[in-house]
DNA sequence: CGCGTTTGACCGGCGC
DNA sequence: GCGCCGGTCAAACGCG
């Protein structure tokens, strides 16, 4: 039905040489499929089982030596369909395999959505707080066909005017997300 | 044989 | 100190 995603600042650093924690951000996806493709090869690493919830949590990390990307993936206690998944880390390398409509990714509407935010036009964006924890898109989500979706995606920063746009996105394009949205947010990063 | 998953053990942080 | 909890390791296993 939709996706939300959340970015977390791990601004605990109290030691930062302790856990200088790579930028972690969740979105959520209904989805039957736990392990949705993006694009990127994981490799599972772990499995917990989560409180309250009768679903596992799932532990990836990315295949490519040099990328410490990881992933969990987890799948909501409430709405089964809905499965949570959070990244960690940016990717320092391309997708591995060429996938079926790879260069579509150049012309996905959401790196150009992202470049905007970036290009100082979106202004606002660039003002958010630094220990703001809330979610910066909520992006609704219907599944249409089996790996096309639409995606409404609406930033919520500023509660006055919800900007709304509709794209349409293949899974692996929530790999993309992750590639854009550290990178459409540079806070002030006084961690060194 | 190479690569990915499974699964219990292990480990560090935190609260009591 | 102890136990819980979230995260990770690694050996065993499965599969192409």
């Amino acid at each position: 039905m939709f996706v939300v995603l959340e970015r977390f600042r791990n601004n605990k650093a109290k030691k930062k040489e302790k856990k200088p924690r790579e930028p972690r951000f969740a979105f959520l996806t209904k989805s039957e499929i736990d392990n949705l493709e993006d694009g990127y090869r994981w490799r599972k690493y772990g499995q917990k089982a989560v409180k309250n919830s009768p679903y596992p949590r799932s532990y990836y990390r990315c295949t490519s030596q040099k990328c410490g990307v990881k992933k969990r993936v987890e799948r909501s206690y409430q709405d089964p369909s809905i499965v949570m998944t959070t990244y960690e880390g940016q990717h320092n390398h391309h997708c591995p395999a060429t996938l079926r409509g790879n260069a579509m990714l150049m012309s996905s509407p959401i790196p150009s959505l992202f470049a905007g935010s970036t290009s100082s036009s979106m202004g606002p964006t660039s003002l958010v707080p630094q220990d703001f924890l809330s979610q910066l898109l909520i992006p609704s989500y219907n599944s249409s066909t089996q790996n096309d979706h639409q995606i409404m995606l609406h930033q919520n920063l500023i509660p006055q005017q919800q900007q709304q746009q509709q794209f349409q996105l293949h899974h692996h394009d929530y790999g993309l997300l992750q590639d854009l949205l550290p990178s459409s947010f540079p806070a002030k990063n006084n961690d060194p």
